[in-house]
DNA sequence: CTTGACCCTGACATTAATGGCAGGGTGTAT
DNA sequence: ATACACCCTGCCATTAATGTCAGGGTCAAG
């Protein structure tokens, strides 16, 4: 299938799928006018690809198990796992960051609603840790 | 004082210090050489600034409220409550996605680890799209 | 008068995936 | 042959604050 085909059948843009394959995460033929022809299971292949950017991997990271991945279960590949452990961590990190600001605001916007009657900040604290654990 | 000082007083670059001037929160007078000249009070201001930015605030928000708390509780700036209301939208947004995502690593990991006992994967495709989801 | 520590402006780079345009070729149906 | 849908490459833009040059003034001390 060409290109347009491709990027109807995924959902991937045309300007993506270019992309990826500047990145080295796909390699379709080309037909002697230079058009790219994708096999069949460059369908499979892109949603693949898409669902580890999801992820918030990064081209980079995705090209160094995509091949594996595509050919056997996921759990077969074993560059994966330190792979997710890293951008778990990663993600933690932002989380708790996030969190730190959350915290800050959601203390400076209850200070706004004391002001209109008289005490400061009560024990905001104990209500929001319970409200936000996770 | 100039800006070199003011930089070391604060902790923001001298880069930052011009930055902050061309988006209008900090205006120094100028000495006949064109050197910028600081008031004593820069130094609260640019602390004040940094504190906002830390807050996920851009400059173009804190420009809109800067000249208020700098003279007044912050809580007797009303254009101040509805940036932080949209900012904290934001910030919880953030986080709901982060932990769809982490749920989503950390379900993938904790196969990894059952795989080693478990039996082989028969179908990948079934197995990896119903791990997509989010 | 030179050195060295300051200061100035202006411009480009950064990150990563994607959008979008310009300028042009291809293929098919009318 | 002409319209139209499709494809190609290459390039610039995006976000927002900051880093970092280049090329050049200012000024005090030696």
């Amino acid at each position: 299938m060409k290109i347009g085909e491709l990027s109807r059948r995924t959902g991937a843009s045309i300007r993506s799928l270019r992309y990826y394959e500047a990145q080295g995460l796909i390699a379709p033929l080309r037909e002697s006018n230079g058009y790219r022809e994708y096999s069949p299971m460059a369908e499979d292949q892109v949603r693949t690809i898409r669902f580890y950017l999801q992820l918030g991997l990064t081209t980079e990271q995705i090209a160094g198990f995509l091949n594996c991945v595509l050919s056997r279960p996921e759990t077969f590949c074993t560059e994966v796992l330190p792979v997710y452990e890293s951008k778990l961590a990663d993600i933690e990190a932002q989380i708790a960051q996030l969190k730190r600001i959350r915290d800050n605001l959601v203390d400076r916007i209850s200070s706004f609603r004391g002001e209109s009657e008289q005490g400061e900040g009560v024990s905001t604290r104990d209500e929001r840790s319970e409200r936000y654990e996770f």
